[in-house]
RNA sequence: GCGGGCGUGGUGAAAUUGGUAGACACGCUAGACUUAGGAUCUAGUGCUGCGAGGCUUGGGGGUUCGAGUCCCUCCGCCCGCACCA
């Protein structure tokens, strides 16, 4: 990626080496700069580039290239901290301060393939949902891109502010700008009264989140910079803002305001008392912006009378002509981060000299290029350190091995790869893990090809699923693979949470002096007590009255407490009996609370329960090796599968798992007796028994083709149950029926087959063909219903026609009771469903 | 806030294309067998009502002969939001 740009001609990844003959031939005239749009030079000016200045340059073009992102510095801790990390704006360690700062870092220019990310969706085999999801996290917006001048007059800068807008034809209802608080233009245009107000500012929005400054809509913040702009085509004075619901990494990080039209910008012009202009006519109604799309515009020069696409056009075709402004898409993807300051991570392949980012495949040195790690030196490893502490300024743990930081061709990248980068390309080393030369063989991976399935979470779908997709287009591009898809259908899997309980502790603090505790240890409420008091102010002033008799000597309750609240304490699950605590278990496990006094309801002491991600540290982890060494592995095998549909999220319970474990025992009865031992027959079936196995076969072929293991565990139940109501011992149906288990519970099958005197595995048995002959009915027992609701049952004949159906469900005395003397209005017959009368 | 998903008995769920809501299990109740039962078998089990019946798929409204399924609206819960991986 580092050795590759985007060519927006061709549309696909290129070596850079083919970008430089570009450059020393025509210059960059036919290439854009994704990384600077108005950088330009030709042949010549490139050739007097010095080495650093062609460096500086290409790394605009790199795929893998180099910029500034905002990152959250904790001062107190010494480093980056990662967005989960930080909590309520402190540390979620410590609770020290943080702010955003701006970094060097590694990023990967994912958005150049943004369009074609889009336009491949179409190809795979995955939910709307996760393709719906994907292109609203890509967020393609048409519409332009504006130009507006900052009044020289009255601003201390001169220059011009770009926005991005999707309502060009609203571009006379602008009543002032807002630029992120972060625009590099703000320190430029701010005047000399305003300096200190937005400095303020800035400080407050450098504590706030990215998720904060989207979602808290509703609280409007923001500062005047001084500034004012140039309405392109009516020359009015707009006032230049910033504010944190602009944000930085969006567009262009500034946008005009049009407050009549958009509710945001509505709420801003009426927070901060901007006059607002209508431009919408009656549709405006001075309370609420009119952000539909169905009015006409009005009030707005030439686009006065026209509609919003129409509107739109002219704008757009007025502003390129009058050279302010062009035709843009946008898209709300951002270049993907691809710097940690972490050690755990893939170490980049990078040496600094005189502070350039080369290639450590670039041959640099004899000794990078002939050194332990093959020709190239690839792949770097990991150094070993003493200690996982930061780096200084913020760099990452490898800062601090200055023997592998110091190469004698310069200094190497101390940054890591984030997770992402390994889990984009890991299937693509799966297909050939013991190369030692490229990442895969061609030949390898032209034989694998494409993930076939594969089975994930939807938590992925914007990130890990996004990223594989770019970098499996990018090898594709640069000849490395056959094929631009990673994962040609895609099953979104649920998730086996973990169900955490909680003690309750009874948390208070004494005035001062007053009293004297009788407790030698805490006190623990059970949940019944704790939900009645927080639901009831007069039951928490009860029990806290009632827990001061009780526990301490100074009864006088007023003068007791200045305060209390029940905190909760996460249990381990093992000691709890459904919500029941084993109290001595819990004392063990937790001797702290040895001489804990517990507050019982009934007798008991019930745990409060919640639905959580299963986790260690949540105490909450059921070891699946526990069942399998109870149940065997095909109970839990089909346990998992009979819980529900594969992409439904539920908590793992135990209870139930009987049901399955009863299950295959009856399964093994229908072969083997406790007491007579192998009873299996070679009696020629009945009719019905075959019919039974028959339905069994085409419902585990259909619900296997669908993903619906479920209702097929449901399927073998009822198989089994006929069959043993039968005293089904027959050959003929018991070892057809042993294949078709097979994949849902694999050793008891294996084992069957095998004493049915099968030689070889049951895997390698074909599976039973479907035989409908077995199956057919010529007659259904109708459910007959009066206006729609089911009254009797009658059989019909299948190829019985709607008249002589008609006359006898008529002539039902069932029906005769329910028609009530009513003639019928309408007859509802459907073939093989059902029967409807309507009176 | 934005994007996506979900909501059916005491519990997990089924209903695949608009056609008998609750299949199959767990749990519970009663019984049989048994020295014993955490084995096995039988019957019952959405709610309500003595009963005929009525009610019922988060709430409300609509389309339809017929709605868990389609439409509108409201409520609740879960996931993601770019440095958790």
């Amino acid at each position: 990626m580092f050795h590759s740009w985007y060519s927006r001609k061709e549309n696909k990844a290129k070596p850079i080496s083919e970008l430089i003959s570009i450059f020393e031939t025509e210059g960059n005239v036919n290439h854009t700069c994704p990384g600077d749009e108005n950088l330009q030079f030709d042949a010549a000016a490139w050739k007097a580039y010095s080495e650093k200045e062609k460096r500086d340059c290409l790394m605009q073009y790199r795929i893998a290239y180099q910029g500034y992102a905002q990152v959250w510095w904790c001062e107190a801790l010494g480093t980056v901290l990662a967005n989960d990390e930080v909590v309520n704006g402190v540390s979620e360690r410590g609770g020290h301060p943080v702010e955003r700062k701006n970094m060097r870092q590694w990023f990967l220019r994912i958005t150049e393939f943004a369009e074609r990310l889009i336009d491949s969706l179409d190809k795979l085999e995955w939910s709307d949902a996760m393709k719906e999801m994907q292109k609203n996290w890509i967020g393609k917006s048409v519409g332009a891109e504006v130009r507006f001048s900052l009044s020289p007059s009255l601003s201390e800068g001169e220059g011009e502010v770009t926005v991005f807008t999707t309502r060009p034809d609203t571009i006379f209802g602008v009543d002032f700008m807002v630029l992120a608080p972060e625009h590099e233009l703000v320190d430029g245009i701010t005047t000399a009264e305003q300096q200190n107000a937005v400095e303020e500012y800035r400080t407050y929005v450098k504590t706030r989140s990215e998720r904060e400054r989207m979602s808290e809509v509703k609280q409007v913040t923001g500062c005047f910079t001084g500034a004012y702009a140039i309405h392109p085509f009516t020359e009015k004075q707009v006032p230049v803002w910033i504010s944190e619901y602009v944000l930085a990494g969006y567009g262009t990080g500034a946008i005009m305001g049009v407050p009549s039209g958009d509710e945001r910008d509505h709420a801003f012009a009426k927070h901060f008392n901007i006059p607002i202009t209508n431009i919408f006519g009656e549709k405006y109604n001075g309370e609420e912006a009119y952000s539909a799309k169905t009015s006409t515009i009005e009030n707005s020069g030439f686009l006065s009378g026209m509609n919003i696409p129409d509107a739109t056009e002219a704008a757009i075709n007025a502003l390129v002509k009058a050279g302010l402004g062009k035709r843009k898409v946008n898209y709300k993807l951002r270049d993907a981060g691809f710097s940690r300051q972490r050690y755990w991570g893939e170490p980049f392949p990078i040496i600094y000299i005189d502070g350039v980012p080369y290639g450590t495949d670039e041959g640099l040195s004899p000794s990078l290029s002939k050194g332990e790690g093959g020709i190239s030196q690839l792949p770097v490893e990991l150094p070993y350190v003493e200690s996982y502490k930061p780096g200084p300024e913020g760099q990452g743990p490898l800062a601090n091995i200055t023997d592998w930081v110091n190469t004698d061709a310069g200094q190497r990248e101390t940054n890591t790869m984030p997770g992402y980068a390994g889990s984009s390309w890991y299937f693509l080393r799966y297909m050939d893990p013991g190369n030692n030369t490229e990442f895969a063989s061609r030949k390898a991976t032209d034989y694998w090809n494409q993930v076939d399935l594969y089975i994930g979470g939807t938590e992925h779908a914007v990130g890990h699923l996004l990223y594989s997709r770019m970098w499996t287009k990018a090898l594709y591009d640069l000849g490395h693979i056959g094929f631009d898809e990673p994962f040609k259908k895609l099953l979104n899997q649920g998730m086996i949470q973990g169900s955490s309980r909680f003690v309750y502790i009874f948390d208070y603090q004494l005035k001062e002096e007053k009293a004297e505790l009788k407790l030698k240890g805490p006190l623990l409420l059970s949940l019944g007590l704790v939900k009645e008091a927080l639901n009831n102010v007069e039951a928490n002033m009860k029990l806290a009255r009632k827990l001061a008799d009780d526990y301490f000597s100074n009864s006088l309750f007023d003068e007791l407490f200045s305060g209390w609240n029940f905190r909760p304490l996460r249990v381990d699950v093992s000691f709890v009996d459904g919500l029941e605590l084993d109290i001595e278990a819990f004392k063990k496990w937790r001797p702290e609370y040895a001489d804990a006094e517990f507050i019982l309801e009934d007798g008991k002491y019930i745990c409060g329960a919640e639905v959580e991600k299963m986790s260690k540290s949540k105490y909450n982890v059921v070891n699946p090796d526990d069942i399998v060494a109870q149940y065997g592995a095909d109970t839990f095998r089909m346990y998992e599968m009979f819980l529900g549909p594969i992409d439904v999220s539920k908590p793992w319970d135990t209870k139930g798992i009987e049901g399955v474990h009863r299950f295959l025992k009856k399964f093994w009865r229908l072969y083997a007796d406790e007491t007579k031992g192998w009873v299996v027959t070679d009696e020629k079936a009945t009719d019905a028994e075959l019919r039974i196995l028959h339905k069994t076969i085409k419902k585990i072929s259909e619900d296997i083709e669908r993903f619906s293991f479920n209702t097929s565990v449901s399927q073998f139940m009822i198989c089994v149950n006929e069959l043993s109501t039968l005293g089904c011992h027959k050959r003929e149906i018991l070892e057809p029926l042993a294949v078709v288990i097979c994949p849902f519970a694999p050793h008891i099958a294996e084992e069957l087959w095998q004493k049915l005197g099968n030689s070889g595995s049951v895997v390698a048995a074909s599976f039973p063909a479907f035989e409908d002959r077995f199956v057919t009915e010529n007659s259904k027992m109708y459910p007959v219903a009066i206006n729609g609701k089911t009254r009797t049952e009658m059989e019909f004949a299948l190829d019985a026609d709607q008249a002589s159906i008609e006359a006898a469900v008529l002539a039902d005395e069932n029906i005769i009771k329910w028609l009530e003397g009513k003639a019928p209005k309408k007859f509802i017959f459907v073939k093989g469903k059902m029967i409807n009368v309507v009176v």
